[in-house]
RNA sequence: GCAGUGGGCGGGAUGACCGCUGGCGUUCCUUUAGGAAGGUUGGAGGAAAGUCCGGGCUCCGCAGGACAGGAUGGUCGAUAACGUCGACCGGCCGCGAGGCUAGGGAAAGUGCAACAGAGAGUAAACCGCCGAACGGCUGCUCGAUCUUGGUCGAGUGGUGCGUGGUAAGGGUGAAACGGUGCGGUAAGAGCGCACCAGCGACCGAGGUGACUCGGCUGGCUUGGUAAACCCCAUCCGGAGCUAGACCAAACAGAGUGAAGUGGUGCGACCUCGUCGUGCCCGCCAAGCGGUCCGUACGGCAGAAACACUCGGGUAGGUCGCAAUUGAGGCGGCGAGCAAUCGUCGUGCACAGAUAGAUGGUCGUCGUCGAUGUCGCUUAUGCGAGGUCGGCACAGAACCCGGCUUACAAGCCCACUGCCAGC
RNA sequence: GGGGUUGUGGUGUAACUGGCAGCAUGACGGACUUUUAAUCCGUUCGGCGAGAGUUCGAAUCUCUCCGGCCCCA
């Protein structure tokens, strides 16, 4: 099983960014909040991650984003194809492993869908 | 043993699997650029933080003096520099080890001090004390006069009524213009004297110096506040790695800029002044724009192939940028009380992202706390293995030197006071 | 990365030439009213973001931290 994560998977460009974030679907639970916008490339799907600032200390937002990265790493194959994913977490949420891996499939789907 | 003071160390270890990212090889694909696979080797901190100071570096052509503005403020030293560090001096606190200290100037000037209090700054008279001096009222004595008990004058008492003297005592306050004693006085007072305290000048000794010690003399006493204005001394050009250089791509251009800058007459309007107009003068630099940041001066280079303003476009890549030479680390020797410096040796050394890497999961060990079991033990306690929970503060973004702040457990060194024992 | 501004009762705000920290609203109680609202009266809660320093005295001056908001790129 392929868990690889570079850069092809990732979204990069500030536009696509901003693209996502103004045109894409929106779903959320307690956990995460995701936008979801069919992406050009219909092969793989990418990956944006957002941290506000609001979200906390240096050291919390980079756990925060190296916990959404590794559950799109470990389940990239389940996720559904040729759209661009944008993720930040819910406000006020705690970061939990096992949970934000949970939330990410369904909100994937329901944003896809 | 108890209590305490100062300083330092430390920042869990290790394994498996799955990843991310820099460097260097290998193989494959590809027209170049580049892409893919796999290998190997590196990948957060003592504070990376706050951004409170100081530098390096870069640009502003060069980095001017003055004013303004800002910063610092005992002395000597250290340093690339500092508001940092070291040693020492003075002051305050502590029994002590030690701690704190923006600590120049208040006999240059200006200002401020609520409430209370009589008085708060070239001191002041509320109570109290005094009755010296002047006046009022009044008693007595003497003299003059005459309307014979009044008037005037002198002397001597009383009163403390008015003017007044007094800062010893009371009381107020954070602070009231030295303290004690004797003299002195109407009462008092540095008013005088003696001693003491404090300040200044001078002299001597010690110290590089801040300053310390001693002597002598004098004013006889000049209060607090400058983290109030201020004065003095010293320092500071501005902006910052999105600095800045180059490449690529894209778009749409428009406007302004090298002579009226000066003097003077007349006219209009509401004065200053502005406008119009005539004359003189000037017209390759006295004007113009220019991150020498603010002000004026002065200096500098510049000019239509240039500069500025407005508008439009692009926010991609390479370098800067990773020890390849730096105020590096470690060790030895030497100088110094120390901060630190000199010298010699030493491959001792790999972070470099750019939507932003340095991680996730699962173990083993370590350590701390709670809990209960077994063994030894009178108890305290010691040892063994078990279960559960925890293991901080915190994440590089151009780089260094400091400061400040945050920080779990644990450990070490030096010193002080008290108690007990020898 | 750089810069600015701000912090005062539960809420909004004033005093910042250093000198007992006020105002409005809210809460509570009372009056009025059949009751509520409005109005009037009274009371209470009790606050200068935190810690040092200067000063006789600090919300105010100085320093160091903490938090909020905003701006530039």
């Amino acid at each position: 099983m392929n868990q690889l994560f570079p850069k092809r998977y990732r979204v990069l460009r500030g536009e696509d960014f901003t693209q996502i974030l103004r045109r894409g679907n929106c779903a959320a639970d307690g956990m995460l909040v995701l936008y979801a916008r069919a992406s050009r490339s219909p092969s793989a799907p990418r990956l944006g991650v957002t941290i506000p600032k609001k979200t906390g200390s240096a050291v919390l937002r980079n756990h925060w984003k190296r916990l959404i990265r590794e559950a799109y790493r470990t389940q990239r194959e389940q996720l559904p194809p040729g759209f661009d994913f944008v993720v930040r977490p819910k406000k006020g949420a705690q970061p939990n492993a096992a949970a934000i891996r949970r939330s990410l499939i369904k909100l994937a789907k329901r944003g896809a869908g």
